[in-house]
RNA sequence: CGGGGCGUGGCGCAGUCUGGAAGCGCACUUGAAUGGGGUUCAAGGGGUCGGAGGUUCAAAUCCUCUCGCCCCGACCA
């Protein structure tokens, strides 16, 4: 038997994944879990992600049209009340603020005291905040569509939380617009699906599956809820991005009314789309090996790290300068329409600063020592190959060609997930071989069973629960690529069907 | 909120059954050696054993209560 190389993780994603997840976020100092219950607090690492992505969708965003605005953290009890399917979907998870005071309590504790009037909910999403704005803001048809987004913090107060996929407080952006027409609307609600598609798949290289939520995973309040969903290691899949056609419900809710060219009154369409920090968590169990997280060198909080060699104290001098004028090339050279993000890593802790390095995920490492500058040469490893596996390289050329490397190993990182994507994802029909797929082996619970199932389902909200209740596995969505695209029948009830949707257990 | 597991220096753990001076590995500090490397040696710093009660001459260990985390369910971005 051969023995198993040494990894920086541990356990390994095959010996139990979730308890891997926990460490990897650990090791790669992306955030630490915070003393308040279901928190998390964003170390460095992990926010220059999040920043980047916010960079990107930023950009996005503005150019269709969109502009950012802030709106008020607390939402007064009644604007929620106001939908009703809204309430429902959300109350259980509200966090409510109901005193404005603390006092001296009996014990020398403090209490709250000074009760609210009216409670305010900690927003879990804003649109009944949003919805009032917009009633305020929108007469006549002229000030439609109103196209607005906002970067903020939510809270949802969740039973049960992980890290950057579940906590109780998240960051995230909410766009909100409002139209004339239904249909704008409606093509608002992909448009920005298309967006969150792209975010995904160029620049966070996951590829994600593009469809609609059935009725009973809609987002509660909406008419139609459109989503992204990518397949994890362990094969599950999260749903990473989700865009609400909400029809007018939000507007009868809120009085969003205009008058339009034909002087008559009537209810705005609105829509709203969102993604979270749970995309971090996205990255991590798509890219991340039993090594640590692999950051796609778009989003990289830094592109890549020097490393001086200093064998003997009198080469140091020479040896930062070199390392100083590379990072300063290297800092003038473009990847992704951006300047290359350089660190250099200087600290004399032998071979453990390599690998803290490769923890983090950098794409690039370089050691640079007296042998690679007689050779005028760098010593390069990449971070989607194996750590022993580095090579040298002219240093011309490697300045010259950093984005091009930067660009294969962003490509390499698409492409090695949409095969793993593929390989777990197969047609099923016939019942048996759909609970067998979806069935541990062993008793083992961490057994890495299961993938997306392709699979034909009736339409029936009975059917659907059947196997949730069975299996645990839902409807991630109907995929817009077969949507009505095929007969067969449905692999619960065998009804006939007109279309495969996508089963698989969930995040 | 139900079922299971676990809380011992920053991290990973042993010690708990059978009560008897808080240990180990990694990390950290200092010194030296080494020098394409998770290196070696030496000397250090750091924990009221999640918390609160109780039993006892004596509690990490036994009892009661409590808080938190992880896994599996229900709920969900």
């Amino acid at each position: 038997m051969v023995k198993a190389e040494k990894t920086a993780i541990s356990p390994t994603r095959q010996e139990d994944y979730s308890e891997w997840y926990q460490q990897v976020i650990k090791a790669s100092e992306l955030a630490d879990r915070s003393p308040v219950r279901g928190c998390m607090i964003i170390k460095p690492w992990g926010y220059a992600l999040w920043e980047n992505i916010v960079w990107v969708l930023d950009a996005m965003f503005k150019d269709t049209g969109v502009k950012n605005a802030y709106f008020p953290l607390f939402i007064p009890l009644s604007f929620l009340e106001k939908e009703a399917e809204h309430v429902e979907g959300f109350a259980k998870e509200c966090a409510v603020v109901t005193h404005h005071r603390l006092e001296k309590g009996m014990d020398g504790g403090l209490v709250p005291a000074g009760s609210l009037a009216e409670p305010l909910v900690v927003r879990p999403t804003s649109e009944t905040i949003i919805g009032d704005a917009f009633a305020n803001w929108i007469s006549s048809y002229r000030d439609l569509p109103l196209l607005i987004n906002q970067w903020a913090n939510v809270v949802r107060w969740e039973m049960r939380t992980r890290i950057f996929l579940r906590t109780s407080e998240f960051l995230w952006q909410e766009g909100h617009t409002a139209h004339a027409t239904e249909q704008e609307a409606i093509e608002r609600t992909r448009m920005m699906l298309d967006v969150y598609t792209r975010l995904a798949e160029e620049y966070l290289a996951i590829p994600v599956i593009q469809g609609r939520k059935s009725a009973a995973e809609r987002f509660p309040g909406a008419v139609d809820t459109l989503c992204i969903e990518a397949m994890m290691q362990d094969r599950k899949a999260l749903q990473a991005g989700t865009s609400h056609f909400l029809g007018q419900n939000f507007a009868k809710a809120s009085g969003i009314k205009f008058q339009s060219a034909q002087e008559t009154e009537q209810f705005a369409w609105t829509t709203s789309w969102g993604v979270s920090t749970r995309l971090i968590g996205g990255i991590i169990m798509t890219h991340g090996d039993d090594n640590g997280i692999i950051v796609p060198p778009k989003v990289a909080p830094s592109h890549v790290v020097l490393m001086p060699i200093i064998r003997k104290p009198e080469d140091r001098g020479k040896v930062i300068d070199y390392v100083n004028h590379l990072a300063a090339q290297l800092r003038q050279q473009q990847f992704s329409h951006q300047n290359i993000r350089v660190e250099t890593d200087d600290r004399d802790i032998g071979g453990a600063r390599g690998w803290e390095w490769i923890k983090k995920g950098i794409p690039i490492r370089v050691e640079i020592g007296p042998k690679d500058m007689e050779k005028n040469a760098v010593f390069v490893g990449r971070r989607d190959r194996p750590p022993k596996e580095k090579e040298s390289i002219p240093r011309n050329r490697f300045v010259a060609e950093i984005g091009m490397m930067l660009e294969d190993i962003q490509n390499n990182l698409f492409e090695r997930a949409k095969i793993f994507q593929k390989d777990h994802t197969c047609d099923i029909d016939n019942q048996k071989n759909f609970y067998d797929f979806f069935t541990p082996k062993s008793s083992d619970t961490t057994e890495i069973h299961g993938g997306f199932a392709r699979s034909h389902w009736c339409g029936s909200e009975k059917c659907e629960s059947k196997i949730k209740e069975d299996l645990s596995v839902s409807i991630r969505n109907i995929p817009f690529t077969t949507e009505k695209s095929e007969s067969g029948s449905c692999i619960c009830c065998g009804k006939k069907s007109d279309c495969r949707v996508i089963f698989a257990k969930a995040y």
